[in-house]
DNA sequence: TTCAGTAATAAGAATCATTATTAATTTGAG
DNA sequence: CTCAAATTAATAATGATTCTTATTACTGAA
């Protein structure tokens, strides 16, 4: 009766995909890079299935970098770091600190909180040394 | 020779509504608000200025809500409370506990941090008391 | 005041990430 | 296998934001 998931290869691939990098990637980086195996592969899909994925708590959506959405599939609260230069988005642990002000605002502001964000944006150490501004 | 920014009256009136609101407007709501006392006002000139402001500092944008940009004139570090029901943004201050981890993380990681943004995304108390889920 | 140079603007076109539509294909239960 | 429901590719549509361009407004100098 419900909506029952089916089992899908194309999802499969793309959560996998999601899993194997630590890049944060877009939509589009996901389906340039399953194309190879996948050629017939959509854009629509990818799209789709993150969003599919997101529900069932599979992958999050983590920030937007000029525009366009990275996602990750760890979704084990941490902090992020987002370089304006190279746009490389890089995972930091979460201090408890962040975490346990986080619990003290939810009872300090009566709400309740479902997500906890930290991000950092600025330039890597990497961009840092190759150019200056 | 540089460039001379000139007095522009929309400006001073798009930065003088959002500095009246503790809303996170829109680029949108500004531009309905200020359409009463600016009726030949144009909401490409709202996008316009609010990068303008931006740049001098003026003015910031805080957090994407809905698929629109939400923007400050408060610039001062603090965090926000986005209701995920009613959309509303609601400034919190920042503990210092999290100023200080942006700090160390800051050292530890080797960035150089220019912007640190803590959000938190939930129901608000009236959401919450007024609707399950 | 007049003029030139430049910033700012309105209007609308263009961009581009994302979402919706639809007809065809795949999947899994019975 | 068979059928209904889920999934998909292709493509159209959406919608926020940015860009373009012709026009207007400001500023400083003569």
């Amino acid at each position: 009766m419900e909506n029952k998931r089916k089992n899908s290869r194309k999802r499969q691939a793309i959560l996998e995909a999601l899993c194997a990098t630590k890049e944060h990637p877009t939509a589009e980086m996901l389906y340039q890079q399953l194309k190879a195996d996948y050629p017939e592969l959509s854009l629509g899909t990818v799209y789709r299935n993150l969003g599919v994925l997101a529900e069932e708590g599979l992958a999050v959506s983590v920030c937007r970098v000029a525009g366009q959405e990275r996602y990750d599939a760890d979704t084990a609260p941490h902090a992020h770091f987002v370089c304006r230069r190279c746009r490389k988005v890089m995972d930091m642990e979460l201090p408890k600190a962040v975490a346990e002000s986080c619990r003290e605002l939810d009872r300090e502001y009566g709400f309740i909180a479902e997500e906890c964000s930290l991000t950092i944006r600025g330039l890597c150490s990497g961009c840092r040394i190759s150019q200056a501004g």
